[in-house]
DNA sequence: TTGATTCCCATAAATTACCATGTTATACCA
DNA sequence: TGGTATAACATGGTAATTTATGGGAATCAA
């Protein structure tokens, strides 16, 4: 039976000087119960850095390898891109990683990084834009509620 | 065969100032009988606070990492939504979790939690939202249970 | 050397674990 | 059945630990 691991909640840390941001304690539990390094690129559809395990991107690049489906190409380039755009990030013995000013500019990042649970992914965006993209989703879960199995339960 | 295990029953518990609160001790047993841990976040249609096993939430997430491809717009909104609201909860040795000002604030709860069992997952309300909440089902089910009576004459 | 990255230490704040007390529910016995 | 002993639970307080974060020294690359 596989231990759970999710990356769940929002945590605001400060971005320093150096460009130093401690990964959420929780996060980093992860990390190391999985031994595996925490993998970041730019998010192909809004303005913040997206993450995951290592793990997960192998599994996605098998799935690709393995795909019958003749329409996955746009898939297939999404993935490259992906690839291309990666890049591995460990931590110090505090907990920081470093990210690279290439990832910082694209989510528009200076002082504070907001990290946001995803499940198997999180994202970390600026202050600003998560305020933003928080309100917009809200917005529209009011006007249609999704049909997702959890909500069947009542 | 499965063993049950319903969150049930109505407790009102004491928030002290720390936002500490025991949580009822047959949901703790329920945890415990499980080896799972409890995950709360705000509902995302009433004034109090959700919470289910980790369990539920990682069969959401293998749901979705499998049924849907790893690109889907909707499922990003969604993800968003849920994980990144949802937070773990594990109690000490006395049975208390500590709820989170997010939290407490979007159920208006100051220094009473009730907790409401509702099979699968339980809320945590303020007492004040509670009794208008069950106020309003019940009047609910006044005003549909003559067609229900109907129903049973047949 | 200069600039950048990594490593290590220090501190404050937040979180968690633990101990002690009061209260309620349960079990037991006369 | 009533009363009491016992266990389980809730709750207040405090100690111990973890986490975030700032700064500096050591290391490395150009």
């Amino acid at each position: 039976m596989s231990k759970s691991f999710l990356f769940l909640d929002t945590i605001a840390n400060k971005v320093d000087a150096k460009g130093r941001v401690s990964l959420p304690a929780d996060y980093r539990a992860i990390v190391k119960e999985l031994s595996t390094e925490i993998v970041c690129y730019r998010s192909l559809t809004a303005p913040c850095i997206e993450g995951c395990t290592e793990d997960l991107l192998e599994k996605l690049a098998s799935d690709i390898e393995n795909s019958t489906d003749f329409f996955s190409e746009t898939q297939d380039d999404l993935t490259n891109l992906i690839f291309g755009d990666a890049k591995k990030f460990s931590f110090d013995s505090t907990g920081r990683i470093m990210l690279t000013e290439k990832l910082l500019k694209h989510a528009e990042i200076t002082d504070t990084a907001v990290f946001v649970g995803k499940g198997r992914k999180f994202q970390i965006w600026s202050e600003k834009n998560w305020n933003e993209e928080e309100a917009r989703l809200r917005e529209k879960i009011k006007l249609r509620r999704p049909s997702l199995k959890m909500e069947d339960n009542q």
